[in-house]
DNA sequence: GCCGTTTTCGGCCCGACTGTTTTCAGTCG
């Protein structure tokens, strides 16, 4: 549909990576499965467009990607100048199925793939939900009648979540298009609107609003970016399109006199706004996305703001939109005054080139200061996770190096932390005397997820109770759409957290924003203190704390419900036991204060 | 195919779990 040259994306290389690394494991070929892997994150973590990067850096730029050597920067090239590559063509003629689709599957990968390519003839997803529920899977070699029902409920997970994106995966893109759609003459206000504004974890489409002299030019210019592959429709107020990552983004060109009305109602919730017009119908007014009216005269609608004070009602931040007593809090002047973008000064998660992640300490600890964070903990994984994790003297070792670094850094300071495996009993894989040595004890599930509820709970309760174990992080362990949490009684874990003084993650990296919204919200409730940080596995993941702060907003809490808002010193005081420097703070901490 | 304050060649890719199986292949982190 469009007629401008399609620029690949970031995406699309490290998914044709990925899926000749599948096709390599086919294969059985050693390591190269692994190198094409460790490319396609390099790719996928960039924080500018691949192509632009080429275009800027040569191929040598391409090159010094981590994990990127002559050979995958050659491929890359090829297939940035081209849209096009042979090797992966040549691979792909092999077994030609949609690898990308079936290997999203929850327990599928490329061996299982090629069989049942080769004895079914599957190739998309549809023709594996055919063979699954004609039960031929069941009669393949090592597959039974439980991978087959397995994978009818991947598939089932698979279509629920389908048509929905990952607000970290849209939200860079949207705020291209919009810093694009500013740059326009005659184009005076842009703003992204939606559950994109309200920062839902994930989005189904996406809106933009602009006020503008010329719509019409808008309008021709949002047709033909380059990201469309579709255009669903195009006329003076609204224009329609699908994006070639398979999203559909909508235009809408506003009065000025209207903008704040229309931002309002097209940043929703629906149900937000419903009551919100209630509220207007109560008061003999009439609201709508050109104003708020008695009779026929406007009394407000210019700002989000003035709406919502004609209406009586503090002015209701996008995040909390979701009629689930907003409407209500700002009646009485008691919404929460939430944690800021700002606020949050440490990050507390943050794994390095010690296990897997891309970067050194030193790189993190470099792009943190840049991001203005005054201090960061180094949580690299422990032992049970073979591949990748440190065992305690590695552990001590990396703590005497980061000792080392903090007596080099000024007005930053980093903490000797780790994420330490939760065994199935709910023992940690890292002993007392190596922990009670660490600044940061972080604590996760990384296996057995599909224990009974009892079970569960019982176990991670069990690590929780753990005196050195400081945070509980990413506690439900979800893969947004891609896997449920494992099946844990919340209730308990905030109880837990309580009796113990454990803390509670938000992990802001996109897949898992964990705790979820609604966690946070109970959790807030009932006094359990949060810490908000971002998983990083390299430098460009730092970026997401807003994630992870956005869903803080979203659960209603304030500053003082998180630790990390406070500096260093102030933050490990407040760790279970308090920990150096900072014993007298440490009774503050059991009574919970509470809000609202 | 990548990488190098012990290597420019020779390591890297471990271990637990699941579901299929009487000894193991595939997946996941």
């Amino acid at each position: 549909m469009s007629r401008t040259k399609r620029v690949i994306t970031n995406g699309e290389v490290a998914r044709m990576l990925r899926e000749i690394a599948m096709m390599l494991e086919m294969e059985n070929v050693p390591f190269k499965p692994r190198a094409y892997e460790k490319a396609a994150y390099a790719v996928e973590s960039l924080s500018e467009p691949i192509a632009e990067l080429l275009e800027k850096g040569g191929e040598r730029a391409i090159e010094e990607l981590p994990g990127v050597g002559k050979s995958i920067a050659e491929k890359i090239v090829t297939l940035v100048r081209t849209g096009r590559l042979p090797y992966y063509e040549e691979l792909h003629a092999k077994v030609p199925v949609d690898l990308s689709g079936l290997g999203a599957i929850e327990g599928l990968g490329p061996k299982n793939i090629k069989v049942l390519y080769e004895k079914l003839g599957v190739r998309t997803i549809e023709d594996l939900e055919n063979a699954a529920r004609l039960g031929k899977i069941r009669s393949l070699p090592h597959f039974g009648e439980k991978s087959e029902q397995k994978i009818l409920r991947g598939i089932e997970f698979l279509k629920r979540s389908q048509g929905r994106f990952l607000l970290g995966a849209v939200l860079p893109l949207v705020r291209d298009i919009e810093r694009r759609l500013e740059r326009l003459s005659g184009v005076r206000r842009v703003a992204i609107a939606g559950s994109i504004r309200r920062c839902k974890e994930t989005v189904g489409d996406g809106d933009l609003l602009v006020v503008a002299d010329d719509p019409e030019a808008v309008m021709d210019f949002f047709v033909s970016m380059p990201e469309v592959q579709y255009v669903h429709g195009k006329g003076h107020t609204k224009s329609s399109v699908k994006l070639h990552m398979g999203m559909d983004l909508d235009l809408r060109v506003v009065p000025a006199q209207s903008w704040g009305a229309a931002l309002s109602y097209f940043t929703g919730s629906k149900a937000h706004n419903v009551a919100l017009r209630r509220l207007a119908m109560e008061r003999g007014l009439k609201l709508n996305e050109y104003g708020l009216f008695r009779g026929d005269r406007a009394i407000a609608g210019q700002t989000e703001e003035e709406v919502y004070e004609a209406l009586g009602l503090e002015f209701i931040p996008p995040e909390l939109r979701e009629d689930s007593g907003e409407i209500e809090a700002a009646r009485q002047g008691k919404l929460p005054k939430l944690i800021d973008y700002g606020e949050v000064k440490g990050d507390l998660q943050v794994q390095t080139d010690w296990t897997d992640g891309a970067h050194s300490i030193e790189e993190m600890v470099e792009a943190a200061r840049r991001l203005g964070r005054e201090y960061i903990a180094i949580t690299d994984h422990t032992r049970a996770l073979a591949m990748v994790g440190l065992d305690a003297a590695k552990l001590r070792e990396q703590m005497r190096y980061i000792d080392q670094l903090n007596g080099k850094l000024r007005g930053f300071r980093v903490l000797k932390g780790a994420e330490v495996n939760i065994d199935r009993d709910g023992s940690l894989d890292i002993d007392d005397e190596t922990l009670s040595q660490l600044d940061v004890v972080g604590i996760a599930v990384h296996s057995h997820f599909h224990l009974s509820r009892a079970e569960q709970t019982r176990r991670i309760v069990r690590a929780m109770e753990n005196p050195h174990a400081d945070i509980l992080f990413h506690p439900t362990g979800r893969a947004l759409l891609k896997r449920e949490p494992y099946d844990v009684d919340m209730e308990e874990i905030f109880a837990a957290a309580l009796r113990t003084g454990t803390v509670l993650e938000i992990d802001g990296y996109p897949e898992r924003l964990d705790l979820r919204d609604e966690h946070v919200r109970k959790a807030v409730e009932a006094g359990v203190k949060l810490v908000i940080d971002t998983d990083a596995h390299s430098v460009h993941h730092l970026d997401y704390l807003f994630f992870g702060i956005a869903t803080a907003r979203r659960g209603w809490a304030t500053a003082a419900d998180v630790l990390n808002t406070l500096p260093v010193e102030k933050f490990l005081a407040g760790l279970k036991g308090g920990r150096e420097s900072a014993k007298p703070e440490r009774k503050k901490l059991g009574a919970p204060k509470r809000r609202r």
